[in-house]
DNA sequence: CTGGATCCCAATAGATACTG
DNA sequence: CAGTATCTATTGGGATCCAG
């Protein structure tokens, strides 16, 4: 197994938040779990632009590793499980939201297929309830 | 030459703020830009934990064919260039900073060696000040 | 069957040595 | 100083395989 995001020593906040997930795939697994309210290995799969098998596994195995997910058994699917976000994991809301301002000032197709620069421009506040909700659920769900 | 970073038609805002920035290093050297007021390539290449002299090259242009970055000669030292932020890489500083704080809030070491967590928590209005003068001195000066 | 992970191989990223 | 060349390691796509 390759020693994906191997830690660097540096010490810095930056360079420590890259490390867990700075790559182009990792980011996109926490917006379908945290704006997307997705779950499942299956429907990550299909909600990713295209993300391969592999590459879902292991970034769900690094995720877990680096304690932003944890992946339980589906209480109503015995075959199937899911996987929530934790605190830590729901704690990269401002990431995203900051990501999806800049998008928004600078890419011109964006806002109008997604509708999420809007949404966060006009009821960040809505937004971030509907999030803290699920949150608090999820947290309960594991417990 | 490599097609990296080959943008993906999603249309997600979050996908295309990765598309622009979502490697390891990339938002490294925006850091180094934004918060460290470096402008050389040769300081880039001190500062960053190790980054490789193609790497360092291979994200300059990029950074500057996406537009967050603009090079020049120096005008003290015509041997030398200066890689100056753009306002929109300038407009990276919120996610800088999200990132940052996500960091200090799970990383035990990070805040102690890098002070910039502290920063940001005591004197965000001040550090937004100190970056916001450089943005409008490296606009005259590019203009 | 179907959700979940692995294998194989082509494509990319990266480290080091070297160059205009 | 600011890169390119070369060579190795890692990543990622797609088929395959395994467990229930």
């Amino acid at each position: 197994m390759t020693d994906l995001f191997a830690k660097r020593p540096s010490g810095c906040p930056v360079a420590f938040g890259l490390d867990t997930f700075g790559d182009r795939w990792t980011l996109l697994i926490i917006r379908e779990m945290l704006l997307g309210a997705k779950k499942t290995y299956g429907a990550f799969l299909e909600a990713e632009e295209g993300i391969s098998t592999n590459i879902l596994a292991n970034r769900l195995k690094q995720l877990e590793a680096d304690g932003l997910v944890e992946k339980r058994r589906d209480p109503e699917n015995f075959r199937s499980f899911l996987y929530d976000l934790t605190d830590k994991g729901y704690a990269l809301a401002p990431v995203l939201f900051a990501i999806i301002r800049w998008s928004g000032q600078y890419d011109s197709r964006s806002d109008r297929l997604t509708g999420m620069v809007e949404r966060l421009a006009q009821d960040e506040a809505g937004l971030l309830a509907e999030i803290e909700a699920r949150r608090a659920r999820d947290r309960a769900a594991r417990a």
